[in-house]
DNA sequence: TATATATTTAGATAATTACCTAAATATCGA
DNA sequence: TCGATATTTAGGTAATTATCTAAATATATA
């Protein structure tokens, strides 16, 4: 999770996101779309993929990027249960009890 | 809408959203769950108000924090828009439409 | 007014990130 | 196999970020 908001954090990854929104592009096309050297853009791309926002498939000479939708929504699902649209979660639920220890609860957990 | 992503892509501040989400609460409170400095707190708490997720008033000796959802509702709806559960942009019908131009689209537009 | 508490600001440093150019790798087609 | 095209990796630098301690500011209370 903490990966997939760190490759939101960046404009011109997010442009990207919205490109693949729309269809799948190969690495020279999306470059294309930038005032930035494809080495730049190839490290962008990198990011996407280690936070499991695209894949990739080598098509020939060319490599194919899509997007996986599913991590958005992971994010999204993240954004809605803060915002109150969703469902409230067990810890809140504790927290609201007063319960909650007041120490060290810093150690990322999965869901974030 | 780029500082409320970058404001997101650090778990700390995510971690004080969600406190904040439970209810309002003082700067010192807020440091009181993490395993940081106070400076680095508010630190964290400057970026956050920075990108406008968290509002600041003074309390007398404290100053309480609360979280301002209108911001994380937009966030919430440029990732809506992506994942196909909202309406499609303008934008991305006319690219669809196969005539947007395929340079210089880096400029940041105000909705990114 | 003096002291204690709450919080921020300042200043320094280490780690991370974004960008570039040059070089390496992979594939295609003659 | 050779030359062209597509893309990534490597290496370097500048900018940004996260963190700390020390000092400054604001308020409360004795």
């Amino acid at each position: 999770m903490n990966e997939s908001f760190k490759a939101l954090a960046d404009p011109t990854r997010r442009q990207i996101i919205r490109l693949l929104r729309e269809k799948d592009r190969t690495a020279g096309e999306i470059a294309d779309f930038f005032n930035m050297s494809k080495p730049s853009i190839s490290h962008h791309l990198n990011a996407l993929k280690h936070a499991d926002l695209v894949q990739d498939e080598r098509k020939g000479q060319f490599i194919m990027y899509s997007l996986n939708t599913t991590v958005l929504e992971e994010v999204l699902g993240w954004l809605l249960e803060l915002t109150g649209t969703g469902k409230q979660t067990e810890t809140e639920s504790k927290s609201l009890d007063g319960k909650q220890s007041r120490q060290n609860i810093d150690s990322e957990k999965e869901a974030d």
